[in-house]
DNA sequence: ATGCCTGAAGGGTTCAGA
C-alpha cells in the first residue's frame, strides 16, 4: 500500500500538478493539506476526477484558508473532520481529518504554523498539539499521523539551524510537543530511513531557495508500530516541486508491505537517493515584521 | 527598501505563509 501526504497549497491553484502527479506515482492513500476549498468546491473541483480515478474522499475545508482531506482507493471508513477539544482561533480551523483504510487509521493534519514564539498564535499551536496528541493517545496502534506539522523535528531538518535560532518551527516546546506525540509510538519514517541524509520537504518560493536546496523538513509520516514494521519506502517526492506552478511543499511518500492479512498494493521502487551533501551556504532568513 | 514568491480576498492593496 502506498501513501503520500502532500501540502498542496490551493488545490485550485495545484490541480494541473496534482492530477499528473496522482497517475505518475499511484498513491492509494493521500492526505492533502492547504487544499483553501470549502467542501462543496472540493466536490465540484474535482470530484469527478478523482472517482474517475477509483478514489473516495474524506475532504473537511474551508475557504480562503486551512483545509485538508484524505483520497484513498483502498477504502474509507469512519471519517472524523476536525479534533475532539481542539482549540480554535477563536473558531475551529479544518486542520485534522481523520479516516480507516484498509486495516489503517490515517489522520491528515495541517498544524498551526505559530507565527512568532511566545504569541497568541504560538499558544494556539501548542495547544492544537496537545488536543492532536489526545486524540491519537486514544486511537488505534495501527495509526498514521501525515501532514504539514509545521515542525522541523531537530537541527538537521533546517538548512541553517543558526538562522532559524529564536524563530517558529524548531523551538523547544514545540520539539518537546512532536516528541511527546511520538512517545506514544510513532515513528518518524522518512528520519528512520535516511537517518544521516539531507531531506527536506518544504523551500521557500523566494531567492531561489529550492533550487539551493534551502529547506526544511516539516511535512512528517509519523506511523505506529504496526504500520512502521511494514515500511519497504519513504521519500520526498522532490520532483513535484519542481518546474511550472508547484506547490512550496513536496510530497512525502511511503510504501508498505502487506498487511499480515492479506491487504496488496502496487510495489514501485522508488527513485534512488539523491546524492546531495550536507550543509549549504548561509542565506538571510525573512524576519518577521 | 527588502516578504526576494505565491495565493486569496477584494478593491486599485493587504495579509498570510514558514
Amino acid at each position: 500500500m502506498r501513501i503520500a501526504t502532500w501540502n498542496v497549497n490551493s488545490l485550485k491553484q495545484r490541480l494541473p500538478r496534482l492530477l499528473p502527479w496522482l497517475d505518475q506515482r499511484r498513491p492509494d492513500v493521500v492526505c492533502l493539506q492547504e487544499t483553501k476549498l470549502a467542501d462543496e468546491a472540493f466536490a465540484e473541483l474535482l470530484g469527478d476526477e478523482l472517482s474517475r480515478r477509483g478514489y473516495e474522499v474524506a475532504a473537511y475545508g474551508e475557504a480562503t484558508w486551512n483545509g485538508v482531506a484524505i483520497l484513498s482507493r483502498v477504502g474509507l471508513d469512519d471519517v472524523v473532520r476536525g479534533l475532539d477539544g481542539a482549540p480554535g482561533f477563536p473558531k475551529p480551523e479544518a486542520r485534522a481529518v481523520a479516516a480507516s483504510c484498509a486495516g489503517v487509521r490515517l489522520v491528515s493534519v495541517y498544524v498551526p504554523n505559530g507565527r512568532v514564539p511566545d504569541s497568541e498564535h504560538y499558544r494556539y499551536k501548542l495547544a492544537w498539539l496537545a488536543s492532536l496528541r489526545d486524540a491519537v493517545a486514544a486511537g488505534p496502534e495501527a495509526i498514521v499521523v501525515c501532514g504539514d506539522m509545521n515542525i522541523a523535528p531537530a537541527d538537521e531538518d533546517v538548512f541553517d539551524p543558526e538562522a532559524y535560532i529564536g524563530q517558529t518551527h524548531v523551538t523547544s516546546p514545540e520539539r518537546a510537543a512532536l516528541a511527546e506525540l511520538q512517545a506514544l509510538g510513532l515513528h518518524d519514517v522518512v528520519r528512520d530511513r535516511w537517518p544521516n541524509e539531507r531531506v527536506f520537504t518544504y523551500w521557500d518560493y523566494r531567492a531561489g531557495m529550492f533550487h539551493q536546496d534551502l529547506g526544511m523538513r516539516i511535512d512528517l509520516v509519523l506511523a505506529g508500530a504496526p504500520v512502521a514494521e511494514r515500511v519497504r519506502a519513504a521519500w520526498v517526492d522532490r520532483h513535484a516541486r519542481k518546474g511550472t506552478g508547484p506547490s512550496d511543499h513536496a510530497p512525502v511518500i511511503v510504501d508498505l508491505d502487506e498487511a499480515p492479512d492479506g491487504d496488496i498494493g502496487p510495489v514501485v521502487p522508488p527513485p534512488s537517493a539523491p546524492a546531495h551533501r550536507r550543509g549549504g551556504k548561509k542565506v538571510k532568513l525573512p524576519q518577521a515584521p
